[in-house]
DNA sequence: CAGATATTATGAGCTGGTACTAAAAGCAGG
DNA sequence: CCTGCTTTTAGTACCAGCTCATAATATCTG
Protein backbone atom coordinates (compact mmCIF):
# COMPACT_ATOMS: atom_id res chain seq x y z
CA UNK A 1 0.00 0.00 0.00
CA UNK A 2 0.89 3.53 -0.64
CA UNK A 3 -0.73 4.85 1.98
CA UNK A 4 1.71 3.37 5.17
CA UNK A 5 4.01 6.32 4.44
CA UNK A 6 0.89 8.61 4.62
CA UNK A 7 -0.18 6.54 8.05
CA UNK A 8 3.74 7.27 9.37
CA UNK A 9 3.52 10.77 8.66
CA UNK A 10 0.29 11.21 10.49
CA UNK A 11 1.97 9.46 13.44
CA UNK A 12 5.13 11.82 13.10
CA UNK A 13 3.33 14.75 12.81
CA UNK A 14 1.21 14.14 15.96
CA UNK A 15 4.44 13.48 17.44
CA UNK A 16 5.87 16.59 16.26
CA UNK A 17 2.61 18.81 17.25
CA UNK A 18 3.12 17.24 20.99
CA UNK A 19 6.39 17.83 21.76
CA UNK A 20 5.82 21.31 20.02
CA UNK A 21 2.43 23.13 19.12
CA UNK A 22 3.81 25.97 17.98
CA UNK A 23 4.73 25.37 14.51
CA UNK A 24 3.48 26.38 11.37
CA UNK A 25 2.44 24.19 8.54
CA UNK A 26 5.75 25.45 6.57
CA UNK A 27 7.32 24.75 9.15
CA UNK A 28 5.73 21.23 9.67
CA UNK A 29 6.24 20.90 5.79
CA UNK A 30 9.89 21.37 5.72
CA UNK A 31 10.59 18.88 8.83
CA UNK A 32 8.45 16.48 7.12
CA UNK A 33 9.76 16.45 3.64
CA UNK A 34 6.22 17.23 1.88
CA UNK A 35 4.31 20.46 0.55
CA UNK A 36 2.56 22.64 2.77
CA UNK A 37 -0.44 21.17 1.42
CA UNK A 38 -0.13 18.00 1.99
CA UNK A 39 0.45 19.19 6.05
CA UNK A 40 -3.09 21.00 5.63
CA UNK A 41 -5.07 17.66 4.08
CA UNK A 42 -3.08 15.68 7.41
CA UNK A 43 -4.17 18.00 9.39
CA UNK A 44 -7.56 18.00 8.18
CA UNK A 45 -7.41 14.28 8.40
CA UNK A 46 -6.65 14.50 11.71
CA UNK A 47 -8.63 16.74 13.22
CA UNK A 48 -6.02 19.15 14.42
CA UNK A 49 -6.65 22.89 14.02
CA UNK A 50 -4.45 25.25 12.93
CA UNK A 51 -1.57 26.53 14.67
CA UNK A 52 -3.51 29.84 16.16
CA UNK A 53 -6.93 27.58 17.60
CA UNK A 54 -4.25 25.39 18.79
CA UNK A 55 -2.32 28.52 20.59
CA UNK A 56 -5.77 29.92 21.79
CA UNK A 57 -6.78 26.65 23.32
CA UNK A 58 -3.46 26.36 25.17
CA UNK A 59 -4.14 30.18 26.46
CA UNK A 60 -7.67 29.55 27.66
CA UNK A 61 -6.60 26.77 29.18
CA UNK A 62 -3.78 28.11 31.18
CA UNK A 63 -6.65 30.30 32.17
CA UNK A 64 -8.58 27.98 33.87
CA UNK A 65 -5.26 26.31 35.20
CA UNK A 66 -3.94 29.31 36.93
CA UNK A 67 -7.49 29.64 38.49
CA UNK A 68 -7.39 26.74 39.64
CA UNK A 69 -3.87 27.59 40.86
CA UNK A 70 -5.66 30.76 42.85
CA UNK A 71 -8.57 28.35 44.08
CA UNK A 72 -5.85 26.15 45.78
CA UNK A 73 -6.15 28.80 48.44
CA UNK A 74 -9.01 26.53 49.24
CA UNK A 75 -7.81 23.11 48.57
CA UNK A 76 -11.23 21.78 48.01
CA UNK A 77 -14.20 23.90 46.69
CA UNK A 78 -15.78 26.12 49.22
CA UNK A 79 -19.65 25.25 49.75
CA UNK A 80 -21.10 27.24 52.62
CA UNK A 81 -19.34 29.95 55.19
CA UNK A 82 -20.49 32.23 58.03
CA UNK A 83 -17.51 34.17 58.98
CA UNK A 84 -16.15 33.10 62.30
CA UNK A 85 -18.44 30.91 62.88
CA UNK A 86 -18.55 27.75 60.44
CA UNK A 87 -17.60 26.91 57.23
CA UNK A 88 -17.76 23.77 54.52
CA UNK A 89 -15.99 22.64 52.07
CA UNK A 90 -15.35 19.02 49.24
CA UNK A 91 -12.92 18.26 47.89
CA UNK A 92 -12.62 14.70 45.54
CA UNK A 93 -9.84 12.72 45.91
CA UNK A 94 -8.35 11.83 42.24
CA UNK A 95 -5.84 9.26 41.72
CA UNK A 96 -3.13 11.35 41.89
CA UNK A 97 -3.81 12.18 45.64
CA UNK A 98 -2.83 8.25 47.02
CA UNK A 99 0.03 6.75 47.86
CA UNK A 100 1.06 4.25 45.59
CA UNK A 101 1.75 1.19 47.43
CA UNK A 102 -1.50 1.22 49.39
CA UNK A 103 -4.30 3.45 47.28
CA UNK A 104 -4.72 5.28 50.70
CA UNK A 105 -4.71 9.05 50.30
CA UNK A 106 -2.05 11.04 51.58
CA UNK A 107 -2.41 12.50 54.67
CA UNK A 108 -1.64 15.77 53.50
CA UNK A 109 -4.46 16.33 51.23
CA UNK A 110 -6.76 16.35 54.09
CA UNK A 111 -4.61 18.56 56.29
CA UNK A 112 -4.48 21.22 53.81
CA UNK A 113 -7.82 21.15 53.14
CA UNK A 114 -8.65 21.61 56.81
CA UNK A 115 -6.01 23.97 57.20
CA UNK A 116 -7.27 26.38 54.53
CA UNK A 117 -10.78 25.61 55.46
CA UNK A 118 -9.71 26.99 58.97
CA UNK A 119 -7.88 29.88 57.69
CA UNK A 120 -10.88 30.77 55.36
CA UNK A 121 -13.34 31.11 58.63
CA UNK A 122 -11.02 33.48 60.37
CA UNK A 123 -12.67 37.27 59.41
CA UNK A 124 -8.93 38.93 58.95
CA UNK A 125 -7.02 40.05 56.44
CA UNK A 126 -4.19 37.72 57.26
CA UNK A 127 -4.41 34.79 59.15
CA UNK A 128 -1.52 32.10 60.15
CA UNK A 129 -1.82 28.38 61.80
CA UNK A 130 -0.37 28.33 65.34
CA UNK A 131 -1.17 25.09 66.31
CA UNK A 132 -2.76 22.29 65.17
CA UNK A 133 -3.81 18.56 66.31
CA UNK A 134 -4.63 16.20 63.79
CA UNK A 135 -6.23 12.70 64.11
CA UNK A 136 -6.62 10.37 60.79
CA UNK A 137 -9.54 8.16 62.14
CA UNK A 138 -10.20 6.12 58.87
CA UNK A 139 -8.21 5.77 55.60
CA UNK A 140 -9.53 7.26 52.78
CA UNK A 141 -9.38 5.82 48.82
CA UNK A 142 -9.09 7.66 45.69
CA UNK A 143 -12.96 8.17 44.72
CA UNK A 144 -13.90 9.54 47.87
CA UNK A 145 -16.12 12.98 48.49
CA UNK A 146 -14.70 14.48 50.98
CA UNK A 147 -16.48 16.74 52.98
CA UNK A 148 -15.38 19.28 55.63
CA UNK A 149 -16.86 21.33 58.12
CA UNK A 150 -14.86 24.10 60.32
CA UNK A 151 -16.47 25.12 63.59
CA UNK A 152 -14.97 28.24 64.96
CA UNK A 153 -14.99 26.98 68.92
CA UNK A 154 -13.69 29.06 71.11
CA UNK A 155 -11.83 33.10 70.79
CA UNK A 156 -9.45 34.64 72.61
CA UNK A 157 -7.65 38.17 71.39
CA UNK A 158 -5.93 37.11 68.08
CA UNK A 159 -6.25 33.58 68.21
CA UNK A 160 -9.05 31.40 67.22
CA UNK A 161 -9.45 28.10 68.07
CA UNK A 162 -11.14 25.82 65.37
CA UNK A 163 -12.22 22.17 65.05
CA UNK A 164 -12.22 20.84 61.57
CA UNK A 165 -13.91 17.33 61.06
CA UNK A 166 -13.71 16.15 57.52
CA UNK A 167 -16.36 12.96 56.35
CA UNK A 168 -16.70 10.22 53.89
CA UNK A 169 -20.36 9.42 53.10
CA UNK A 170 -21.26 10.64 56.90
CA UNK A 171 -18.31 8.60 58.01
CA UNK A 172 -15.96 11.00 60.17
CA UNK A 173 -12.34 10.26 58.92
CA UNK A 174 -10.32 12.72 59.66
CA UNK A 175 -10.56 15.18 62.74
CA UNK A 176 -8.17 18.63 63.75
CA UNK A 177 -8.33 21.22 66.06
CA UNK A 178 -6.17 24.37 64.68
CA UNK A 179 -5.44 27.28 66.37
CA UNK A 180 -4.82 30.07 64.48
CA UNK A 181 -3.34 33.64 64.85
CA UNK A 182 -5.17 36.51 63.56
CA UNK A 183 -2.39 39.43 62.32
CA UNK A 184 -5.13 41.90 61.32
CA UNK A 185 -3.74 45.01 63.91
CA UNK A 186 -6.88 47.55 62.84
CA UNK A 187 -9.51 44.87 63.66
CA UNK A 188 -7.30 43.89 67.07
CA UNK A 189 -7.39 47.94 68.26
CA UNK A 190 -11.27 47.92 66.92
CA UNK A 191 -12.00 45.40 69.61
CA UNK B 1 -6.68 69.24 29.30
CA UNK B 2 -8.04 67.17 26.35
CA UNK B 3 -5.49 64.21 27.06
CA UNK B 4 -7.37 63.28 30.35
CA UNK B 5 -9.47 61.45 28.32
CA UNK B 6 -7.02 59.49 26.79
CA UNK B 7 -5.15 58.60 30.54
CA UNK B 8 -8.76 57.45 31.36
CA UNK B 9 -8.81 55.03 28.51
CA UNK B 10 -5.56 54.32 28.75
CA UNK B 11 -6.54 52.75 32.00
CA UNK B 12 -9.91 51.04 31.23
CA UNK B 13 -8.01 49.51 28.21
CA UNK B 14 -5.68 48.13 30.30
CA UNK B 15 -8.37 46.93 32.70
CA UNK B 16 -10.68 45.16 30.07
CA UNK B 17 -7.27 43.86 28.59
CA UNK B 18 -6.73 42.16 32.15
CA UNK B 19 -10.25 40.53 32.54
CA UNK B 20 -10.57 39.69 28.97
CA UNK B 21 -7.14 39.30 27.14
CA UNK B 22 -8.78 37.41 24.04
CA UNK B 23 -10.54 40.69 22.85
CA UNK B 24 -9.54 42.30 18.98
CA UNK B 25 -9.02 45.54 18.62
CA UNK B 26 -12.55 45.74 17.05
CA UNK B 27 -13.90 44.75 20.07
CA UNK B 28 -12.26 46.95 22.35
CA UNK B 29 -12.79 49.88 19.87
CA UNK B 30 -16.73 49.07 20.45
CA UNK B 31 -16.62 48.68 23.96
CA UNK B 32 -14.30 51.80 24.16
CA UNK B 33 -16.61 53.45 21.82
CA UNK B 34 -13.75 54.66 19.75
CA UNK B 35 -12.22 54.15 16.31
CA UNK B 36 -9.66 50.81 15.83
CA UNK B 37 -7.14 53.13 14.75
CA UNK B 38 -6.65 54.64 18.43
CA UNK B 39 -7.04 51.43 19.99
CA UNK B 40 -4.00 50.64 17.81
CA UNK B 41 -2.20 53.95 19.05
CA UNK B 42 -3.25 53.19 22.69
CA UNK B 43 -1.80 49.57 22.05
CA UNK B 44 1.59 50.55 20.41
CA UNK B 45 1.54 53.69 23.93
CA UNK B 46 1.20 51.31 26.30
CA UNK B 47 3.37 48.51 24.64
CA UNK B 48 0.21 46.50 24.73
CA UNK B 49 1.28 43.46 22.11
CA UNK B 50 -1.63 42.39 19.29
CA UNK B 51 -3.80 39.71 20.26
CA UNK B 52 -1.79 36.62 18.77
CA UNK B 53 1.40 37.15 20.30
CA UNK B 54 -0.93 37.74 23.70
CA UNK B 55 -2.72 34.38 23.23
CA UNK B 56 1.35 33.25 22.33
CA UNK B 57 2.71 34.39 25.60
CA UNK B 58 -0.55 32.75 27.50
CA UNK B 59 0.06 29.55 25.83
CA UNK B 60 4.00 29.39 26.54
CA UNK B 61 3.49 30.47 30.19
CA UNK B 62 1.03 27.96 30.41
CA UNK B 63 2.93 25.12 29.18
CA UNK B 64 6.12 25.72 32.35
CA UNK B 65 3.73 26.10 34.39
CA UNK B 66 1.89 22.26 34.55
CA UNK B 67 5.25 21.13 34.96
CA UNK B 68 5.76 23.39 37.97
CA UNK B 69 2.68 21.62 39.10
CA UNK B 70 4.09 18.40 38.57
CA UNK B 71 7.08 19.01 40.57
CA UNK B 72 5.38 19.82 43.51
CA UNK B 73 4.47 16.22 44.13
CA UNK B 74 7.94 15.91 45.54
CA UNK B 75 7.46 17.20 49.00
CA UNK B 76 11.38 17.75 49.92
CA UNK B 77 14.36 16.37 49.18
CA UNK B 78 15.16 13.56 50.87
CA UNK B 79 19.10 14.24 52.29
CA UNK B 80 19.70 11.49 54.72
CA UNK B 81 17.97 8.37 55.91
CA UNK B 82 18.34 5.87 58.67
CA UNK B 83 15.39 3.66 58.81
CA UNK B 84 13.40 3.56 61.91
CA UNK B 85 15.48 6.40 63.35
CA UNK B 86 16.81 9.50 61.83
CA UNK B 87 15.43 11.20 58.46
CA UNK B 88 16.53 14.55 57.17
CA UNK B 89 14.97 16.13 54.26
CA UNK B 90 15.11 19.69 52.68
CA UNK B 91 12.31 21.62 50.71
CA UNK B 92 13.01 25.39 49.01
CA UNK B 93 9.99 27.45 49.34
CA UNK B 94 9.34 29.19 46.24
CA UNK B 95 7.12 32.24 44.99
CA UNK B 96 4.37 29.88 44.45
CA UNK B 97 4.16 28.50 47.95
CA UNK B 98 3.00 31.08 49.90
CA UNK B 99 -0.25 33.31 50.45
CA UNK B 100 -0.27 35.92 48.36
CA UNK B 101 -2.12 38.34 51.23
CA UNK B 102 1.25 38.11 53.71
CA UNK B 103 3.92 36.50 51.79
CA UNK B 104 4.29 33.61 54.58
CA UNK B 105 4.51 30.22 53.07
CA UNK B 106 1.40 28.10 53.87
CA UNK B 107 1.49 26.01 56.58
CA UNK B 108 0.49 22.24 54.40
CA UNK B 109 3.90 22.80 52.52
CA UNK B 110 5.47 22.36 56.16
CA UNK B 111 3.37 19.78 57.43
CA UNK B 112 3.16 18.06 54.11
CA UNK B 113 7.25 18.37 54.47
CA UNK B 114 6.97 16.69 57.59
CA UNK B 115 4.72 14.39 56.73
CA UNK B 116 6.36 12.37 54.11
CA UNK B 117 9.62 12.28 56.10
CA UNK B 118 8.03 11.01 59.10
CA UNK B 119 6.37 8.18 56.78
CA UNK B 120 9.79 7.43 55.06
CA UNK B 121 11.83 6.88 57.99
CA UNK B 122 9.23 4.00 59.21
CA UNK B 123 10.70 0.48 57.89
CA UNK B 124 7.38 -0.71 56.76
CA UNK B 125 5.85 -1.57 53.37
CA UNK B 126 2.93 0.92 54.39
CA UNK B 127 2.68 3.32 57.14
CA UNK B 128 -0.12 5.96 57.67
CA UNK B 129 -0.36 8.59 59.74
CA UNK B 130 -2.76 8.78 62.82
CA UNK B 131 -1.99 11.25 64.60
CA UNK B 132 -0.56 14.68 64.51
CA UNK B 133 0.42 17.29 66.73
CA UNK B 134 1.55 20.78 65.12
CA UNK B 135 2.98 23.93 66.06
CA UNK B 136 3.91 26.69 63.73
CA UNK B 137 6.70 28.54 65.49
CA UNK B 138 7.92 31.39 62.77
CA UNK B 139 6.35 32.74 59.69
CA UNK B 140 8.52 31.11 56.65
CA UNK B 141 8.56 33.67 53.48
CA UNK B 142 9.86 32.69 50.26
CA UNK B 143 13.38 31.90 49.12
CA UNK B 144 13.91 29.82 52.95
CA UNK B 145 15.93 26.51 52.81
CA UNK B 146 14.37 24.51 54.97
CA UNK B 147 15.48 21.39 56.75
CA UNK B 148 13.35 18.91 58.01
CA UNK B 149 14.69 16.36 60.58
CA UNK B 150 12.66 13.30 61.88
CA UNK B 151 13.44 11.43 64.51
CA UNK B 152 11.50 8.28 65.95
CA UNK B 153 11.22 8.78 69.64
CA UNK B 154 9.48 5.78 70.35
CA UNK B 155 8.00 2.45 69.25
CA UNK B 156 4.91 0.58 70.72
CA UNK B 157 3.55 -2.29 68.68
CA UNK B 158 2.69 -1.15 64.77
CA UNK B 159 2.70 2.79 65.52
CA UNK B 160 5.83 4.70 65.80
CA UNK B 161 6.03 7.82 67.41
CA UNK B 162 7.91 10.46 65.83
CA UNK B 163 9.01 14.02 65.95
CA UNK B 164 9.98 16.21 63.19
CA UNK B 165 11.45 19.57 63.24
CA UNK B 166 11.93 21.76 60.46
CA UNK B 167 14.74 24.82 60.53
CA UNK B 168 15.65 27.91 58.54
CA UNK B 169 19.01 29.07 59.06
CA UNK B 170 19.47 27.01 62.04
CA UNK B 171 15.81 29.06 63.42
CA UNK B 172 13.12 25.90 64.60
CA UNK B 173 10.11 27.31 62.30
CA UNK B 174 7.86 24.35 62.89
CA UNK B 175 7.70 21.13 64.84
CA UNK B 176 5.29 18.18 64.85
CA UNK B 177 4.73 15.33 66.33
CA UNK B 178 2.98 12.14 64.35
CA UNK B 179 2.08 9.05 65.65
CA UNK B 180 2.39 6.79 62.25
CA UNK B 181 0.91 2.84 62.06
CA UNK B 182 3.00 0.36 60.22
CA UNK B 183 0.20 -1.92 57.87
CA UNK B 184 2.59 -4.25 57.58
CA UNK B 185 0.29 -7.07 58.83
CA UNK B 186 -3.17 -7.21 58.81
CA UNK B 187 -3.57 -4.37 61.51
CA UNK B 188 -6.12 -1.77 60.59
CA UNK B 189 -5.01 1.93 61.19
CA UNK B 190 -4.99 3.56 64.55
CA UNK B 191 -7.13 4.78 66.36
C1' DC C 1 -2.45 0.23 -19.32
C1' DA C 2 -6.56 2.08 -16.61
C1' DG C 3 -8.11 3.62 -12.32
C1' DA C 4 -7.69 4.79 -7.76
C1' DT C 5 -5.08 7.12 -4.30
C1' DA C 6 -1.75 10.46 -2.78
C1' DT C 7 0.59 14.56 -3.40
C1' DT C 8 1.46 19.08 -5.13
C1' DA C 9 0.19 23.47 -7.24
C1' DT C 10 -2.59 27.55 -7.81
C1' DG C 11 -5.56 31.14 -6.68
C1' DA C 12 -9.24 33.59 -4.18
C1' DG C 13 -10.64 35.10 0.34
C1' DC C 14 -10.42 35.62 5.45
C1' DT C 15 -8.71 37.45 10.13
C1' DG C 16 -6.18 40.40 12.76
C1' DG C 17 -3.10 42.65 12.62
C1' DT C 18 1.60 46.41 11.20
C1' DA C 19 3.31 50.59 9.05
C1' DC C 20 2.62 54.68 7.04
C1' DT C 21 0.27 58.92 5.35
C1' DA C 22 -3.13 62.15 5.69
C1' DA C 23 -7.15 64.43 6.94
C1' DA C 24 -10.45 65.98 10.38
C1' DA C 25 -11.73 67.28 15.13
C1' DG C 26 -10.94 69.47 19.62
C1' DC C 27 -9.05 72.75 22.41
C1' DA C 28 -5.90 76.81 24.05
C1' DG C 29 -3.50 81.06 23.71
C1' DG C 30 -2.50 85.30 21.57
C1' DC D 1 -10.97 84.87 15.06
C1' DC D 2 -7.09 82.54 13.40
C1' DT D 3 -2.93 79.82 14.45
C1' DG D 4 -0.73 75.94 16.36
C1' DC D 5 -0.98 71.89 18.95
C1' DT D 6 -2.63 67.31 20.28
C1' DT D 7 -5.87 63.81 19.54
C1' DT D 8 -8.64 61.06 16.83
C1' DT D 9 -10.17 59.01 12.68
C1' DA D 10 -9.64 57.32 7.95
C1' DG D 11 -7.49 55.01 4.24
C1' DT D 12 -4.09 52.31 1.81
C1' DA D 13 -0.58 48.77 1.24
C1' DC D 14 1.21 44.83 3.16
C1' DC D 15 1.93 40.56 6.04
C1' DA D 16 1.31 35.72 8.33
C1' DG D 17 -1.16 31.85 8.47
C1' DC D 18 -4.39 30.07 7.43
C1' DT D 19 -9.43 27.98 4.66
C1' DC D 20 -11.71 26.45 0.64
C1' DA D 21 -12.05 24.95 -3.95
C1' DT D 22 -10.23 23.35 -8.15
C1' DA D 23 -6.96 21.20 -10.91
C1' DA D 24 -2.86 18.98 -12.27
C1' DT D 25 0.64 15.60 -11.47
C1' DA D 26 2.80 11.51 -9.24
C1' DT D 27 2.53 6.99 -7.48
C1' DC D 28 1.00 2.66 -6.84
C1' DT D 29 -2.02 -1.44 -7.85
C1' DG D 30 -4.61 -4.74 -10.10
Amino acid sequence: MNSTRKLIRHERLQHILHDNPFMTDEQLAKTLKVSVQTIRLDRVALGIPELRERTRDMAEGAQSKLRAIDKKDIVGELIDLELNKVGISTLKITPDMVLEKTGVARGHYMFAMADTLALAVVDAQTALTGVANVKYKVPVYAGANLVAKAEVTNRRDDKYFICVRIKNNNEEVFRAKFIVVSLDDERKQAE
